[in-house]
DNA sequence: CCTTGACTCTGTAGCTACTACGGACTTTAC
DNA sequence: GTAAAGTCCGTAGTAGCTACAGAGTCAAGG
């Protein structure tokens, strides 16, 4: 199987197979008399592996380590288990820090609507919001 | 004022003040004698404007935008309010990628503490989640 | 006056996970 | 036979910083 058709097989970008090769998280797979690379179903299946820890939202290096647990015969569920879950914190905290984002956008794209003409709250918010104290410091009247 | 006084009372990093810089969101600020970078409170007020605005989520050139949009006297409220919404939609659907990530991972965690020993439902799941369909051609056999 | 330590300067390289190019070669289709 | 499509490799670009190295500068203590 030609590269292209393994990108087409495993949802894989033709250049980023290319690049997991680069990086270590695929073996450099067998080549045409022609120097092509030919990729074998277990090779596809790895790619395919790679796409899903991907869309999962894991990184390459998640991914390098869940790939070596499922390489090695002797299962370690358990250290399986806490890279996810892991992750799972991980994506649940980016998913309340966008929340956090988005109420305090939400906020001051409704004050702007019913706000006066002639002073943009939104602007304002960005200009005086959680104001950090000023510095005091002689040295910053220099 | 000088850099780090100005990254102590704005929010930024001190590399990053110089970066901001490097990259034109900051304008080059005036010099002491010997060099040193010396900045004013405008210029320290428009600093913590890009960090609140980073807080917020906005990328350095929605915050470009707006800036230009702050800068200007005749006051264009309507273009920072579709900015704005524009990144909350964005925002929006980060988030509800993230849910769907953090849903699967629920699941394929939860099937794992109760699945039998000697197969991990979580690697199971990486290895045939959503398969996508086998390349038939008669050169993937090649 | 001199030293010591903290600060600042510039320029460059590193990070994640790709994506896109250029120029050469090979394969495929007509 | 020729043209189009595919593949090769190496390099550079993306966002938004962060981290160095090596040199110069400043303030305080002895």
């Amino acid at each position: 199987m030609k590269i292209s058709d393994a990108a087409a097989a495993s949802g894989c970008h033709l250049e980023t197979i290319r690049y997991y090769e680069r990086v270590g998280l695929m073996p450099p797979p067998a080549r045409t008399a022609s120097g092509y690379r030919a990729y074998r179903p277990a090779e596809v299946e790895r790619l395919r592996f790679i796409s899903r820890g991907r869309e999962l939202g894991f990184s390459l290096e998640e991914i390098r380590s869940l790939l070596r647990l499922d390489d090695d015969s002797k299962m370690s569920c358990g250290d399986v288990d806490v890279i996810a879950r892991t992750h799972l914190a991980d994506i649940r905290q980016r998913i309340d820090e966008l929340h956090r984002m988005a109420t305090e956008l939400e906020r001051v794209i409704a004050e702007c609507a019913g706000g006066e003409r002639g002073h943009c709250t939104i602007l304002n918010a960005l200009r005086e919001m959680g104001a950090a104290s000023e510095c005091t410091n002689a040295r910053c009247r220099a």
